[in-house]
RNA sequence: GCGGGAGUAGCUCAGUCGAUAGAGCAUUAGCCUUCCAAGCUAAGGGUCGCGGGUUUGAAUCCCGUCUCCCGCUCCA
């Protein structure tokens, strides 16, 4: 049921111009998706509403833009290299997949496991006269299992430094390494997959140096910590938002628009003295919630999910998540990163990333609380909280059902659309009139075609919050109708008076205000 | 990558036993002028995903291939 809403409004979202299917014309390329001519507007509101409570609304927050190509060793020092290089392989009978790296240590463990049973064993045996050191280097099952191991690591270790991926698997065969689900030893090909897309800067092919597609925007930040810290004068603690896209070469990338292998992340890397950063993290935690929960989606419908398991980087982290068709899912991400990243870059690039502390009379790296939120998938949130299905009847009693999209007027691609009630007898041109006095402060749209009732119907699939009708009565008292998307309901306003109505509704102070 | 499902007009789909490519909606033009979809007339729009095979003849049968959707991992 829920899938199949959905459904509907993926195809909606084509539909009526908000995401169409990347390369279409050609087949489409997998998990790449295009804006169209309404989801661009709602894209870029969403863009908006975030960049101005980050940048707008706080002063210690600036924003920057930085290049997506980046020097290579920065992904060295943020770990991304070594990282997320893993080598997979399938079990072809219980079709999971593995890292080929972790079955072959899993191994090695196995045969330590083996060792210590024996020294368990004899340490039992001998009581206090046990001499481990000297069991281990004697004990003939012990070397023979030392020997194992030895000969395994060594064989792994070679075969990992070389990238050699038939060795890998070579190993596991050798090895009779069976899938713990299936306990077959059904193996395909070992394959290596990168995280990160790269590609080759420099004309020619020799002297090319290899860049990586960022996966993240925040390295962008981290490397213009000094930068900006030194330029803007900036005092602990301060953030540093960016928006832009950002790659991942995702093994399975599906569900639409929320998992792409091209998407757009809003970041924001606050730094905050060592040791106050986990309350900074929970004030952090607050301030998100409480952005999302603005545009009134139900505040039910939004969760936290704190990790378990924590990225290398992190000492905290917990995940927005919103209630979408297909269950709960993570929107955005709010990490507390230590000094990990800085630090990193510090070592790598030998310049000191430090902040002097006036206070204290000392330096030191500053830590990270990060808020990462992805445009796509908000995007997606806005309009899963804001299709919907009506069942509505005509004037002779007729059921039908009216799609309607009710976003919040903030975040609406069009925020007016002017009719003239007929083709003719001069009401086109009395709604262009209005279009053009209004159409500098909002995004306008124009309709003449069909009946009324069908060009209101079509301004709520695009979520249009008001519709101004002209009709013969305008022409001699300069009034209109304006008519609300949300409740159908219609009043008759002076034209002078849309200006204020409309910019009352769609700006951003509204929201803004409810912030926490 | 593996398994399952699907691919015919912009959308939703029909197409029988292999014999001229269809409908509704949408689009465009005209008529009608009406405040909540579906009035009238006409027109445009198709390499039937792609390639090959069988056949006198393939949207239809066979093989291959591509793409999308659903599951299996990770994440924003």
């Amino acid at each position: 049921m829920a899938e199949d809403v959905f459904k509907k409004l993926v195809a909606h979202c084509k539909e009526y111009g908000f995401v169409f299917q990347s390369s279409e014309i050609y087949d489409g390329l997998g998990a790449v998706y295009d804006y169209g001519q309404n989801g661009v507007e709602l894209k870029n509101n969403i863009k908006k509403y975030w960049w101005d409570s980050m940048v707008m609304l706080n002063e210690n927050i600036v924003g920057i833009d930085s290049a997506i190509f980046m020097h290579p060793t920065i992904w060295k020092a943020s770990g991304h290299v070594d990282a997320f290089n893993d080598p997979l392989i399938d079990n072809k009978d219980s079709k999971k997949r593995y890292r080929a790296d972790v079955l072959i240590e899993e191994q090695l463990a196995k045969i330590e496991e083996k060792i210590n049973k024996e020294v368990e064993k004899a340490a039992k045996r001998f009581g206090d006269a046990f001499d481990e050191a000297q069991f281990r280097s004697t004990n003939a099952r012990v070397l023979e299992h030392q020997e194992k191991w030895d000969a395994l690591h060594n064989r792994f270790a070679k075969a990992l430094n070389d990238g050699n991926l038939e060795e890998l698997r070579q190993i596991i065969v050798d090895e009779e390494i069976v899938c713990p689900i299936s306990g077959t030893r059904n193996w395909t090909e070992v394959r290596q997959f990168n995280l990160m897309f790269s590609t080759e800067m420099g004309s020619t092919s020799d002297g090319a140096l290899k860049i990586y597609l960022r996966p993240e925007t925040a390295q962008g930040i981290f490397v213009n910590y000094l930068n900006v810290q030194k330029t803007g004068r900036m005092k602990l603690p301060f953030g540093i938002a960016q928006i832009g896209k950002a790659f991942r070469n995702e093994i399975v990338a599906r569900q639409f628009i929320f998992r792409m292998r091209e998407f757009e992340q809003m970041e924001m890397q606050f730094f905050v003295k060592p040791g106050t950063e986990l309350d900074w993290f929970e004030k952090w935690k607050t301030t998100r919630m409480s952005w999302h929960q603005s545009l009134g989606f139900g505040a039910e419908n939004y969760r936290f999910h704190v990790h378990e398991k924590l990225a290398h980087y992190a000492n905290a982290a917990v995940d927005v998540e919103y209630k979408f068709p297909f269950g709960f899912k993570e929107v955005e991400g709010i990490h507390s990163r230590t000094d990990f990243d800085l630090s990193q870059h510090q070592q790598y690039s030998g310049k000191k990333i430090q902040y002097f502390d006036t206070e204290k009379n000392e330096s030191y790296v500053p830590f990270v609380v990060e808020t990462s939120i992805g445009v796509d998938r908000m995007f997606l949130q806005v309009l899963s909280a804001s299709y919907k299905e009506e069942e509505v009847s005509d004037a002779s009693g007729q059921k039908d059902t009216r799609v309607v999209l009710s976003l919040p007027p903030q975040l609406a691609p069009v925020k007016m659309a002017v009719m003239p009630l007929v083709k003719k007898d001069g009401l086109p041109e009395k709604a262009r009139e209005i279009i053009d006095d209004l159409k500098f402060d909002f995004n306008c749209m124009y309709d003449e075609k069909d009946s009324i009732g069908k060009r209101y119907r079509r301004m709520d699939a695009i979520g249009t919050p008001f519709c101004v009708t002209v009709d013969h009565q305008t022409l001699e008292d300069n009034t209109v109708t304006i008519r609300y998307r949300d409740t159908m309901e219609q009043d008759r306003v002076e034209i002078s008076k849309l200006r204020a109505i409309i910019a009352e509704a769609v700006s951003m102070k509204s929201l803004f205000a409810k912030l926490k």
